[in-house]
DNA sequence: TTGGAATGTCAACAACACTGACATATGCTG
DNA sequence: CAGCATATGTCAGTGTTGTTGACATTCCAA
């Protein structure tokens, strides 16, 4: 099973195709290629007093203004007192506005702030740029297969946000 | 630039292909994909004084055995300090032995032991199962694609450090 | 022999996650 | 209205992983 051979019985044609070898190859792509996706707004995000989990909030906030702070806790996967953390930092400079809800008095809803706004520009401007850099150089097919993959790789939850957020988004 | 819209002068084929909302969707899909990336082994890993950290270690020795410290850093991307607690841990624990090198003494060179083998696999099993399944349904023409983005969006050094990897690999 | 490289270690700190407990306000249901 | 559930916020404690900075040891090479 650890010696490149296929791990699981394979139909022929499978057979040279998801070996371990291949597999383990795919795992470190992913590795290493996560660690530069996340690079230039890591860079960006040091200078201040905000990491990556301030980038999540301010992504999804902006994908999906007046979000309830549940709704961004289930996208997230964190804790609320991990989210709140953070949210609270934002709100307290002036980047996200906590609106109380009509409906439903309880709920908060969270909207980026003009500033917010620039954050989470100057952020996912880095961010695509890398992204249309290495969508252009491996071309509209591996772009659609790259996507194909990504989302058998996401849990089911999380494909199902994804889904959702796809489809929002004109 | 935030309206939908390429964000970037196109030319006409690209203008259907590279707007900002598709470039953000993929950047999605990254996010939510690395959550089921890591979610298999970091579940084994949290029933032991173990983390993320470890499974990398312990990964990238098992795939370059004899690999020194520095090496590792280069590969892992962190500082010595931060690996040097996690490797510690593993040498104290009978995972990973220490050897000094014979042509300089200074170096370390690193293996695996017998149990470090066991939890390697274990973990990398765990992660495999998902890799494999998300192939199967995306296809090997999608995951050629899917390769093909990966590696267009890591940074240079670890484009390189993959590669090495992987020609090592048979 | 001296300088620098490789390694290891100590201390302090920060970001980000977790659990558990508790408070508050609100909504819903009987 | 009473009582329970829900949504949110907060406090305290803890763990993992990362960082800087400083320093010691060992060893190679000029």
């Amino acid at each position: 099973m650890a010696d490149g051979r296929a791990s699981s019985a394979q139909s022929g044609e499978n057979l040279l195709f998801l070996t371990d070898e291949q597999l383990r190859q795919g795992i470190e792509a992913m590795f290493f290629a996560y660690r530069g996706f996340t690079a230039d707004p890591d860079r960006i995000l040091s200078d201040m007093a905000y990491g990556r989990a301030h980038h999540r909030a301010v992504h999804f906030i902006n994908r999906a203004p007046g979000t309830t702070v549940n709704n961004l806790l289930n996208i997230l996967g964190v804790t609320k007192q991990s989210l709140n953390r953070v949210l609270r930092t934002l709100i307290e400079d002036g980047l996200v506005e906590s609106k109380v809800g009509k409906a439903d008095k309880r709920e908060r809803h969270l909207f980026l702030t003009e500033e917010g706004h620039a954050l989470e520009q100057k952020l996912s401007d880095a961010q695509r740029v890398r992204m249309r850099m290495a969508y252009r150089e491996a071309g509209p097919d591996a772009v659609a297969g790259f996507r194909r993959v990504l989302e058998a790789m996401m849990d089911r939850e999380m494909r199902n946000a994804y889904g959702r957020l796809k489809d929002s988004g004109t």
